[in-house]
DNA sequence: ACATTCACG
DNA sequence: ACGTACGTGAATGTC
């Protein structure tokens, strides 16, 4: 069987993965797209052609560089972008780790190397892959040397494959010819200059025609064209020049044998450590499978098997001064919990099953007496899963509940990685490990895959115990780690004082949940039904054709291809029936109309009717998740249902609504803030017209209308009163007059004078926004008023849209941030003021800027107060913070 | 798994 | 010249 080699063209496929690939770095904040990328094509490609042999080609920097003579001349080579330049030597590094052959040598192209290599292993028989991020090595396919050309396009890589066949396919030209073809043509890419006026076109017919460049001057007088022949004579040297820029050099002298190149094992341990270091989570899995992780702490782990035990290790406990303690359970009923590690200190940690040892309420019991200790810390990792543990010590009233958050008793290992980076996706053990105590760890996925916890105990409880040390044994030891940093970040305060306490909050609204009545919304979902169907049938009939209307594919083909509708815009993968769109054409297309409305009506129905439906607990209420390690700016998001995006804005969604509703003898009580963003943007900036603005207690879209439109408060017009609204929003949002043209069906010429009016008017606004922006360059992160921070690593991108949206970023997140971090500490404030007063009313939702308390009747206007002074005294600021305020029987009359 | 659309603040 | 408003989650279709 013959041999098989695979040639990469280091720099072009770093160059075509660093454009392709979204900006990615890791903790240290190098960056690292082109090489995930790099690393992604090359996997692929040895998968798809299973090599013998495996060599990548690199340039030297040095000036005699065949491309660089004209480089020089013309002064055009543009630098390496810095974020492309830093990964060069990682990503060297990284092919070393993985013994991959690496070819470079000063005074040599990459191509020359790779066109060299080439042919002396066609000579030997060998079959040879090239692949390259551009087409210059075109010129070296043969019908057994394969030129393949990745390219990455929103996310997804594709091939493209050229033998000689296909290039003469493509380009009307040989191989060979194709060298003649961009010394006429040029190649701007390449510093190739080629002959001026002549294009694609002109060089292909040339070329086709007269063989080479040779040819083509010693047949002028059969070039028809005046124009073309005289701007062949007048540059024919640079015709010459180009045609020797162009000529890849395939006889170099170079120290190769094809032995260095056989391929190996890739999965060492160094690649492993330094795939950890780049933070490449799913290449990880590929290493993990060839290799074997030793586990220097399994000696210290043990399953406790007698009661003796057990009791011996919880009375160790009530001496210690800290503990990790995790809970593993499948779901959050008791008959889930799987069993329980405990990290005594770095060298004990049991694991205590559940099954055949002790039930989950006797770990609830002696959990909870651990917690119930005055001077111990417990150390966990998402507390909020682990309150019904350390829970029956709150059954006691009268005690004062915040008290171990006072005492910072708990610590949260999960809020803490949160808070110290907000932008991760999820937060494993293995991560933390591999972060802060520098341990590789077995992660959740490679224990469990897709089973259950109680599974895999049963199944391989060797490694569902080592899991659960380890998890246990890494809250306790990464804890005190975490918490130096965020002192070190000034981030204590915000751990302690807001997030600790939180989880506590969040836990009680997640338990009590929301009241629905099943039959109203059966009856909402049925209700639509029938007008989605009258629709269907309308839409079909318009069209001539049936389809399916949910597939944005099938209804941009039919609508702007069947039917001929103008005015489409495209997205990647076809046209866009995007909602903004279709507006745009429902005046002159009834049909579009239709569209909408059952678009309108299929979503209320799928996503609330039925969604919402599913969700309802065997309590009959709806007990939502709310989980606070998901934004990047600080805010709670809900999941399970959401319950922050139930419909408000139109009125046949806002009904949706009325089924919500408090139980028997309750009713609701709704407070949100109002415009508490804008608020804080007065605060921050300072900007003394718009705490003015504030203070003068009236519209403050009006008044803003007036100063910029330099209008009298009372002539106003409408118009220029939503206007003015849009403008404090996009400032709020990190304005650009592109999106405050979008936004206001507007010329982009236009909203920038309305900006510029708005920062005349309030110049202290675009002082502080300059700041956020500067700071945010200066230091790569920006903060809250409390301290909470937002990393902002897209503002180091070379790309002008990822900086751009940096810069937003950096505008928006200390605003919304900021109301977050108000908010929370408003929700704690009312939270314990409902209990310390003794009532039995309950926040059951928050939605942002919104708070939803289930109201005891008698309570309404204890809790009216509490709502109010809680809220409004939250934050000291510079304006006050208004709160507007309504009861109801179901939440459509409370909001 | 990823893209599109649309619901909320 | 570039091509967007900030922050989320769920349903659906397509690969």
């Amino acid at each position: 069987m013959g041999q098989k080699l695979v040639l990469l063209d280091g720099h072009s496929i770093l160059n075509r993965a660093f454009y392709g690939v979204p900006d990615l770095s890791n903790s240290q904040g190098l960056h690292t797209n082109a090489i995930y990328g790099f690393l992604n094509i090359m996997f692929r490609i040895i998968e798809e052609e299973k090599p013998d042999y495996l060599t990548v080609a690199f340039d030297v920097h040095a000036p005699t560089f065949r491309h660089e003579i004209y480089a020089a001349y013309k002064g055009t080579r543009k630098p390496m972008a810095p974020e492309l330049r830093e990964q060069v030597p990682v990503m060297k590094q990284m092919l070393q780790a993985m013994g991959i052959c690496i070819v470079e040598k000063a005074g040599l192209e990459a191509d020359d190397i790779l066109g060299t290599i080439a042919k002396r292993a066609d000579k030997e028989g060998i079959e040879v892959v090239l692949v390259s991020g551009d087409r210059d090595l075109l010129q070296i396919a043969t019908e057994r040397i394969k030129i393949r050309i990745p390219k990455t396009k929103g996310g997804k890589t594709t091939v493209e494959d050229y033998y000689a066949k296909d290039v003469e396919a493509c380009y009307q030209v040989n191989p060979v010819q194709f060298i003649d073809l961009k010394a006429l043509m040029g190649d701007a890419s390449d510093n190739i200059p080629g002959v001026p006026k002549v294009g694609e076109k002109t060089a292909t017919e040339l070329i086709s025609r007269f063989g080479s460049v040779e040819e083509v001057y010693a047949h002028l007088d059969e070039i028809s064209k005046k124009s073309i022949r005289e701007t062949l004579i007048n540059h024919k040297d640079l015709a010459e020049l180009s045609k020797v820029l162009a000529t890849i050099h395939v006889d170099c002298d170079l120290a190769y044998s094809f032995e260095m190149a056989r391929v190996g094992n890739f999965y060492t341990k160094e690649a492993y450590m330094l795939c950890r270091q780049l933070e490449f989570k799913n290449l990880l899995s590929r290493f993990e499978e060839g290799m074997t992780v030793p586990n220097v702490q399994s000696q210290y782990f043990m399953q406790l098997t007698e009661l003796t035990q057990v009791e011996a290790l919880f009375a160790e406990c009530m001496e210690l001064s800290e503990v990790g303690i995790t809970v593993l359970a499948d779901g959050d009923a008791v008959e889930d919990c799987v069993g329980a590690a405990i990290a005594v200190h770095k060298e004990k940690v049991c694991f205590l099953p559940c099954q055949g040892l002790v039930t989950a309420q006797y770990l609830q019991d002696k959990i909870s007496r651990i917690s119930a200790r005055e001077c111990c810390r417990i150390n966990t990792f998402d507390i909020k899963r682990h309150y019904s543990y350390l829970e029956p010590m709150w059954q006691e009233s009268g005690k004062d509940v915040m008290r171990p958050y006072k005492e910072r008793r708990y610590f949260d290992v999960l809020l803490a990685a949160y808070l110290i980076n907000p932008l991760k996706n999820d937060y494993a053990f293995d991560d933390i490990a591999s972060e802060y105590l520098g341990l590789t760890i077995p992660d959740r996925k490679e224990v469990c895959g897709r089973a259950t916890y109680a599974q895999v105990y049963e199944e391989t409880p060797q490694a569902f115990i080592e899991y659960a040390c380890y998890s246990a044994y890494v809250c306790l030891l990464a804890a005190p780690l975490l918490q130096e940093k965020l002192k070190e970040q000034g981030m204590d305060t915000l751990m302690y004082e807001i997030e600790m306490p939180l989880t506590r909050v969040l836990y009680e609204m997640e338990q009590y949940g929301v009241l629905v009545r099943p039959d109203a919304l059966r009856a909402y979902g049925e209700a639509l039904t029938g007008r989605i169907a009258e629709l269907e049938q309308a839409i079909y009939q318009q069209t001539g054709c049936e389809f399916n209307i949910n597939s944005p594919k099938q209804l941009g083909e039919v609508l702007f291809n069947k039917m001929g509708i103008q005015g489409s815009k495209k997205t990647k993968t076809g046209y866009s029936t995007a909602a903004d769109i279709l507006e745009k054409l429902a005046p002159d297309h009834p049909i579009v109309s239709d569209i909408l409305e059952y678009r309108g009506l299929a979503k209320l129905k799928s996503t609330y009717a039925e969604g919402l439906f599913t969700c309802i607990g065997e309590d009959g209420r709806i007990h939502s998740t709310f989980n606070q390690t998901i934004t990047a700016t600080g805010r709670i998001s809900s999941t399970e249902p959401n319950l922050q995006n139930i419909p408000m804005r139109v009125e046949l969604g806002r009904r949706i609504r009325k089924v919500f509703v408090p139980m028997e003898g309750y009713l609701f009580v709704d407070a949100d803030y109002s415009q508490i963003e804008l608020r804080i943007l007065a605060h921050m900036s300072g900007d003394e017209q718009l705490i003015e603005a504030y203070k003068m207690d009236e519209d403050i879209h009006r008044i803003t209308a007036s100063k910029v439109f330099h209008t009298p408060f009372e002539e106003v017009t409408d118009l220029q009163r939503r206007n003015a609204k849009a403008v404090n929003f996009g400032i709020v949002y990190g304005i650009s007059s592109f999106g405050l043209s979008q936004d206001l069906s507007i010329s982009r010429d236009e909203a920038a004078a309305y900006i510029e009016q708005y920062f005349k008017t309030y110049p202290g606004v675009k002082q502080f926004l300059d700041r956020m922006v500067e700071d945010a360059k200066k230091r790569g992160y920006v903060t809250t008023l409390y301290g909470r921070r937002r990393p902002i690593p897209e503002l180091l991108s070379s790309k002008f849209m990822q900086r751009s949206f940096g810069e937003r970023v950096a505008m928006n997140s200390p605003i919304q941030g900021t109301a977050a971090d108000i908010m929370k500490i408003a929700m704690i404030r009312v939270w314990v003021r409902l209990r310390e007063e003794g009532l039995r009313s309950r926040l059951i939702l928050q939605v942002h800027d919104e708070l939803l308390i289930e109201t005891l009747r008698e309570e309404e206007q204890q809790v009216r107060r509490i709502l109010e002074e809680e809220m409004r005294q939250a934050a000291d600021l510079s304006v006050s913070l208004e709160v507007g305020m309504s009861s109801g029987n179901d939440w459509y009359e409370s909001k």
